[in-house]
RNA sequence: CGGGGCGUGGCUCAGCUUGGUAGAGCGUUCGGUUCGGGACCGAAAGGUCGCAAGUUCAAAUCUUGUCGCCCCGACCA
């Protein structure tokens, strides 16, 4: 391709609208411009990068067992309501009606349209298992669109749904899809991880999900080095400390004048604030509950979100205040019962002793409380957000946290959505049976920015070989060289590599800021200086570094630069993969 | 939806407090000099100041409404 002829409006200053790293690049790169709040054009640079995401997604999918269908985007209200989510969704889905005044919504996901295809074509344990996939445009009208196509309410989807017989077959799909996801993400340059995750809304008790490793990633990981344990903070859990072996001291009231806060009650005692009790309330539509976590925990709001399974809030001091008569600030565990609250309290509370809590007296803490012989808890659960130096729960070593972009989330479903839409089949003694479900999810347009979040510079973006727009720019100093650049583009192009030539009548230092910012990762320079020596100079946008080639070597030099940064496969050329079968893996570039 | 902020040439922004001829830089076009990291000189084009109503002799500027956009919170691929 020739840059004279193609599309990339650069911008040379910030847009002020972008905030991250991946939004600023693609405005400024010429991949994407808004058209309104979260939704967008993708230029030519975007749209080539897509297609080489779709075409990998498409080879690992095909590879897994997958077949590909288009499912409409615009679905009928009906089948929404058959599962309930017409009105769980609420104001996320983009809704409109027809002419005869029937409600549509344009596609958030399509677990109800795929499954009311299904229903009406199998019948059959025979025809099972069935794994169909789409990749197109989903809607979700958004709260608050931001950060670019990173929160779109217009973005592409890859989404398969597997239809197994029984939850070994269901198993079977899983893994497969598991091991195709850490194919995808490894074919396309990044690196990722994979985390048990929480399975939020849509149900089921399995999940995985994929993370791009970027440092603004929104997602907090926790992992361990030792095994392979690896969970989305949201879910993560850790391994219990041993019980305190303490003789029991007696119950203390100690004055603390103005000391509400953890930091201010510690400093105050000269205690670690471990050993203190922390008391929250909070509110359902029925009741207020405390919730007793350590002083050095927070509250994991997900985990006792799906506890407590219906929606809450925490209360505000007021409220305590005029319903419980207790002082925010000086709130401890005892005799809340009396006061018809409910305790729960995370599981580290019960290896506590000793502890420190709120006297339910404006200034006023106690020392020395102990579980049962001073108060009581209704239920015990994991409550709080693991953090970096908790032991793994599996093997002991310490956590480690870091940060990534969620591309990638695979759900167990099980009969959720066939049972409500009555998607069964018969097995082999002729019972009818729901289809055990499974979905899996990649945000296509979404691992364009992330895959910019995690390479980029202050010149711009550095994109994986495997996923650039193109492989290689040639960069004539003057016009002098297009003769010489052209030689060398023609013969790249008859090697099947993709190429820009930047034949723009520009002067060098704009067509380099340019390389930079789109970040190709091979630029070859032709000018008078390598020209004598017969030599193309080399810059290679990922690392930076600067070769000669011979003119005569560069085709070969190019193919054999490509060959070794396309892991897990070139030109369809299909490698082999070495990942584990736990699948929890780290991949080192 | 709650809180905060912003709408002025294609882009980044000044001007608004204190009403009176609409500005700069970048980009674009033309001419010239340059030409290996976003050149320089000269000339030019380009703006219903988001929209609507109001106050006023006079509104980018003051008032009200409205629309859009951005940021912080709950949501998620």
């Amino acid at each position: 391709m020739k840059y004279s002829q193609y599309f990339i409006p650069t911008l040379r200053e910030i847009p002020a609208e972008a905030e991250i790293a991946s939004h600023k690049l693609m405005l400024r790169a010429g991949m994407i411009r808004k058209s309104s709040a979260g939704i967008y054009s993708f230029l030519p640079l975007a749209h080539r990068v897509l297609k080489k995401i779709i075409k990998i997604v498409e080879e690992e999918m095909d590879r897994a067992g997958g077949v590909q269908v288009l499912l409409p985007m615009v679905q009928p209200a009906e089948i929404w309501q058959q599962t309930g989510r017409w009105d769980v969704y609420g104001e996320e889905m983009f809704r409109l009606k027809d002419r005869h005044q029937r409600d549509f919504c344009l596609g958030p996901t399509h677990e109800e349209m795929i499954t009311s295809l299904v229903k009406n074509e199998v019948r059959s344990y025979r025809e099972l298992p069935l794994r169909l996939y789409q990749i197109q445009n989903k809607y979700r009208d958004e709260i608050r669109p931001r950060f670019g196509v990173m929160r779109a309410r217009e973005f592409i989807m890859k989404d398969l749904y597997s239809f197994d017989r029984d939850n070994d077959g269901l198993n079977r799909s899983y893994q497969a899809m598991f091991e195709a996801y850490n194919q995808i993400f490894t074919r396309c340059g990044l690196e990722f991880r994979a985390v048990e995750a929480d399975s939020g809304a849509i149900g089921g008790d399995v999940s995985h999900e994929f993370m791009v490793l970027a440092d603004s990633g929104e997602a907090v990981i926790l992992y361990c080095e030792e095994c392979s344990y690896a969970a989305n903070n949201e879910k993560a859990t850790a391994a219990l400390p041993s019980s305190m072996e303490e003789p029991l001291l007696p119950i203390e009231k100690v004055h603390t004048p103005g000391q509400a806060t953890v930091p201010e009650v510690t400093t105050y005692l000269s205690v670690p604030p471990s050993q203190l009790i922390k008391t929250l309330f909070y509110q359902t539509d029925d009741e207020i509950l405390a919730v007793l976590v350590r002083g050095d925990d927070e509250i994991n709001d997900i985990k006792l979100g799906n506890l407590l399974n219906k929606p809450y809030r925490l209360a505000p001091p007021e409220e305590i205040a005029s319903k419980l008569d207790l002082p925010v600030g000086y709130v401890g565990p005892l005799g809340l019962q009396e006061k018809r609250v409910k305790v729960l309290a995370d599981l580290r509370i019960k290896a506590m002793a000793n502890s420190i809590c709120g006297a339910n007296l404006k200034d006023y803490h106690l020392r020395n409380v102990n579980l049962e012989r001073d108060f009581r808890v209704d239920s015990f659960a994991d409550l709080r957000l693991a953090k970096a130096g908790d032991q793994c729960p599996h093997c002991q070593h310490p956590l480690l946290e870091t940060r990534g972009v969620e591309v990638g989330h695979i759900f167990k479903l099980g009969t959720k959505y066939s049972s409500s839409l009555r998607a069964t089949f018969r097995d082999e003694q002729g019972e009818e049976k729901p289809l055990i479900m499974g979905c899996y999810g990649i945000g296509i347009s979404r691992i364009v920015a992330a895959a910019i979040e995690q390479n980029n510079d202050q010149d711009g973006i550095k994109w994986p070989a495997p996923i650039a727009p193109f492989q290689v720019l040639i960069l004539p100093i003057s016009k002098e060289q297009l003769p010489q650049a052209e030689e060398i583009y023609k013969g790249l192009i008859a090697a099947g590599v993709e190429v820009l030539l930047d034949d723009r009548d520009e002067r060098a230092g704009v067509k380099f800021k340019d390389a930079d910012l789109i970040g190709i990762p091979v630029r070859l320079t032709v000018g008078p200086k390598g020209l004598a020596k017969e030599e193309v100079e080399v810059k290679l946008r990922m690392t930076g570094e600067d070769l000669r080639w011979s003119l005569s070597e560069v085709t070969s030099q190019v193919l054999a630069y490509l060959k070794a940064h396309s892991p897990g496969g070139v030109l369809n050329e299909i490698m082999p993969t070495n990942q584990s079968q736990d699948g929890v893996i780290l991949e080192k570039k």
